[in-house]
DNA sequence: TTTGACAGGTTTACCGGTAACGTAGCTCCA
DNA sequence: TGGAGCTACGTTACCGGTAAACCTGTCAAA
């Protein structure tokens, strides 16, 4: 009964009377053996609750890892988790397991994950942004491997992307808000600079105020991690720097909601005074008492967009390098 | 310069002239070698871009794998993105990588799981909570490794366990509630009957309102995942069956928020008429308007308990089989 | 002078799969 | 009736590390 499960394909094979690379093929649901042959090697695996040693099989053949990188900013972000969600779901379902990593928006922590990763020899990576060192790309591109970057589209992919635009983002709610009457307006970030993705959607922003004629009025950038705190201390002292705004872009909406709960407290009227808008579109922001002006991004779907394009590049199917997924701008009753 | 990044120990060790055991040796920073040969080596290792081979690592010595599987119900829960970080950040700055799965609260899917990762040989398991099936266990008391349960605690755990009771939560919820003159208690939940843990929330709070005389008025378990809407829902579903409720406990704060948000919606005096309360202690909890009471639950600190238990096991070291890390209820204005 | 300990290596075997190729026996058709 | 083409296997070599055992020269102590 002892150490039972530590059986392979050789014990298999003795106790059926057949060869190692006929068990091998039966398991593998490949082809070449008789009915009669794969009832005996079935009725033995299971009896000897044989567990498979991916570890030997990837080794062995070069072609036949069924791991998958994915290394995301935070694991602590809603919107992430979301996307993390529809990559495993997807690639589990395709018999795929994934690595998990996370960077901080770093690309320095970003190529160390890659590098670790790489050493694991996996069948494809999936990133997050378009901002790598040249490190990390070297090594992707030396590996040879199918790489997707996800989030931030960019039109020349490492290998292909699937996303959106984040400054088109910035600029829609600039053109909405304008539209809307906004003149002077701010912007509150967070996780420090190195956070280009937010920034971009700032610049987005900006640029389509600007073009309107009335350039941004003021920004706050703040170091710390984009929750609701950020929002509300981020928004108390933007209002203190710059009391005449009369509407606020937050870097995600648990930063707006902060933001909310701020004004709320202060008395100030939204939207009547000040306009509070965020980005993302988490589950909150549509059911709080005033629905939030945001931007709803498709994170389960760009999850799924990945796993499945990195999974048809892999078959050799076709598959398109540069897959756009729509985001959504949803009036609320706060922008 | 074509696929240089290929290179394994037997180039570099053709190239230095010393023998593919000392690349290795000098490569994993072992002993046994000049510090001419070490700079040699390495030196040479730089050039090629030489990138290590885990696979073969871990494949050709069974004590080699630095792979940790970790398995939590479902990613797109706030408070395990921070479980995971913690145990992520613990483990890569170890030198161990992560291999992360969801079962959504199946033990089935948890199996299915379990049984993907073990063919990956990983040097530990991590899981959420202490139900798990029959062949669960099995698999991994057959493969020899150490296991984390963490987030329910068990006394009788496969091996350790990391987290506190959820059970004892809702008891403290229940008395402090009982305290405050509540009588009339309501629980709503969601993820339906699967997630344990929130039932066992729930036998708590109900066994701590049943021992003070009065019974658990009603409740509401939801097959919805467990956001805001559902606890926006929920509350509706619920007073409309029972008006007569003067406190609710939710499964936890998003639904809580949910709920709250209805409350205000209906003009319903929150906590006068009726008291809300949640578990979990997301950060947005204590900075809306009106301070949630919940539970605050470690999690980072769960999750860097659980990575570091894990590694000290391997590494031989001392290490309790059963950590407690303790929550906190946190009084709030809305119990 | 001998012994032995140690640094600094080398050699060999092996981990558990899989690809590539070989082969025996059978059928089927020209 | 010979051989082409199948099915159902078996054999061999190999993937890239690492453990373990085994060398070899040097230096110090006995």
């Amino acid at each position: 009964m002892e150490r039972i499960s530590k059986a392979n394909l050789e014990d298999i094979a003795r106790a059926t009377g057949v060869s190692k690379m006929t068990v091998s093929r039966v398991l593998r649901g490949a082809s070449g053996f008789s009915e009669e042959t794969r009832l005996r090697v079935t009725t033995e695996a299971a009896r000897v609750a044989y567990v498979p040693n991916r570890l030997a099989a990837a080794f062995g053949s070069d072609a036949a890892s069924t791991l998958v990188g994915v290394c995301v900013p935070r694991l602590t972000s809603g919107l992430f988790g979301h996307v993390l969600d529809g990559i495993d779901r997807a690639l589990s379902r395709l018999g795929y397991q994934t690595m998990i990593g996370s960077h901080n928006h770093s690309i320095e922590q970003e190529e160390a994950w890659v590098r670790a990763v790489v050493s694991w020899r996996p069948a494809g990576v999936i990133l997050s942004g378009r901002n790598h060192t040249g490190g990390t790309v070297d090594l992707l591109r030396n590996a040879g491997m199918p790489v997707v970057e996800i989030w931030d589209l960019t039109t020349s992919p490492i290998d292909m992307a699937v996303g959106f635009s984040h400054f088109d983002c910035g600029v829609e709610m600039g053109r909405f808000l304008i539209r809307k009457g906004r003149r002077r307006a701010g912007f509150i970030g967070a996780s420090n600079r190195a956070d280009v993705m937010g920034l971009a959607r700032l610049e987005g922003f900006s640029s389509a105020f600007a073009r309107a004629g009335h350039a941004l009025q003021d920004h706050e950038i703040l170091h710390d991690s984009p929750g609701f705190y950020a929002g509300y201390y981020g928004l108390e002292t933007l209002l203190a720097r710059s009391p005449t705004l009369d509407v606020v872009y937050f870097h995600n909406d648990e930063m707006a909601i902060g933001g909310l709960a701020y004004a709320q407290a202060q008395g100030i009227s939204v939207p009547g005074k000040l306009g509070i808008v965020g980005w993302g579109g988490m589950e909150a922001a549509s059911v709080l008492p005033r629905r939030l002006t945001t931007t709803v991004v498709p994170t389960t779907a760009i999850g799924k967009a990945a796993a499945e394009g990195l999974v048809a590049r892999l078959k050799g199917e076709h598959c398109e390098d540069v897959v756009a997924i729509a985001t959504r701008l949803v009036p609320g009753e706060t922008g």
